[in-house]
DNA sequence: TTTCATTGTGTATATGGTACACAATAGTAT
DNA sequence: ATACTATTGTGTACCATATACACAATGAAA
């Protein structure tokens, strides 16, 4: 189950000598969504003795950096193949304020490609790296101080995110097989951090024809069982790349 | 009127050492977009016996990768304080293709972030780098071959670019002071790449507000003379601001 | 003076977004 | 068992916006 890590990752030799594998100056930092139980989670970092953190790492001399945030994606939550998609690059050279005096390359500035992901949180398995001592979900409205710009960049993140939904529908990545509409329109306002109506979202969301309605209800719930839907893969990928076609 | 420009730009050194004043393996290209005789133009150069490429430079050790794109922006352009906004990096290890082999930083990988400018065409004097021999206004739709990755950088910019007509105005930066209602419209043409309907354009124009129409009209044409517009300012920005706000 | 391409302007229609109310139901409390 | 309560399912009237479309006026050129 669990894969021994390079023991350069482990010892000090990373710290000066990183360079070897990695492209020094820059990093890749990673704002995991998740969505549970009607909030919307980012998956954060504990630095052994330190703050919290995005999940982030280093680029090596021939991995594109796409490569490298799907790597360091997979090695936090285990999963590949899940929506990734970079949205800006943070470059101020002040941006690392308060880092630890340390030697080699690690002491550098670097310059961060930040991304996105869209996961399922109930198949993620947090795994701290070598670093940390803790990996864990935590609510977007709810998070601690983090290191350094990365409150800044998760901000950045979320506003990238809101944005995209006019686009693109959203949910396929972060919902479960089986969802209720009630479950969907929650996602959707805990992103946009508004409430939205509840027949409106429904016919929107009909609407845009990526939705299966199934002959099952969810019950359980100690009200009205509500219907159970569930993407058609085929149409909303369709949807996602000619984009939803508001405006021009 | 023309500076000096520091030695080591010019001789083997930098070369060689550019990583003293610069960031190795990182790199900023812009694409500055013009507008001019109703045709939507990019600023290319020219290497001395080599390809046409994107106008682009080095971070230097303590400056931000904006503040970057901004130096070198108003190295070719004479320009600052111009609309730039980045909108993607590229770190593809091959992006590079067929780079001629040199010695020493520059010849390593270079991850790029790409910054895309909107500038007043009529304001720009265009200057060339100390590598090239020619810096250009070229037609949108008929670039030529350009060095490495830089065809599909413009074409990313370009549907950055179209994307964000529907969150934000644009314009003002690239249309001269005063202008007419068809020169707008057609600045919008070209960026989508399709005609749109006059009456409506100008509906539309006018319902966001941030036009003044003047009591001039445009003479010289070989036809009815058009009335003259300009932005307001103020409301402009505003707009800019808080968006177009389509959509959620 | 005629011609012609272009500008200025308004209306009817379709589409999509918003506001809003009442009956049905699945568990919970008694 | 019964009543209760929060929640779900559904449809319509209204408003705003987008689209399609036609004709008179104008300024230069022939």
């Amino acid at each position: 189950m669990k894969k021994k890590r390079p023991k350069f990752l482990l010892n000090e030799a990373f710290r000066k000598h990183g360079d070897r594998t990695f492209l020094p100056h820059l990093s890749v930092d990673c704002v995991i969504f998740g969505f549970h139980e009607g909030h919307l989670k980012v998956l954060l970092l504990k630095w052994k003795d330190g703050p919290w953190c995005l999940p982030g790492g280093f680029i090596k001399h021939k991995e594109s950096i796409d490569d490298a945030a799907t790597r360091i994606l997979k090695e936090r939550t285990g999963l590949d193949a899940i929506f990734l998609k970079q949205f800006h690059a943070f470059g101020d050279p002040l941006r690392e304020k308060g880092k630890r005096h340390q030697e080699g390359w690690i002491s550098k500035r670097f310059v961060t490609i930040a991304y996105y992901a869209l996961v399922d949180y109930s198949k993620v398995f947090p795994q701290p790296d070598s670093f940390s001592s803790e990996c864990t979900w935590c609510d977007v409205h709810a998070v601690p101080n983090l290191i350094y710009d990365h409150k800044q960049i998760m901000k950045v993140a979320l506003e990238a995110l809101q944005l995209s939904l006019n686009d693109h529908p959203v949910g396929y990545n972060l919902m479960p097989l089986k969802f209720t509409m009630p479950e969907l329109q929650r996602l959707y306002e805990t992103i946009l951090g508004q409430s939205l109506d509840r027949r409106n979202f429904q016919k929107r969301m009909l609407a845009l024809d990526i939705l299966v309605k199934l002959n099952e209800r969810k019950t359980g719930g100690a009200h009205k069982a509500p219907f159970l839907y569930r993407f058609d893969k085929k149409k909303y990928d369709r949807a996602v790349k000619r984009g939803l076609g508001a405006g021009f």
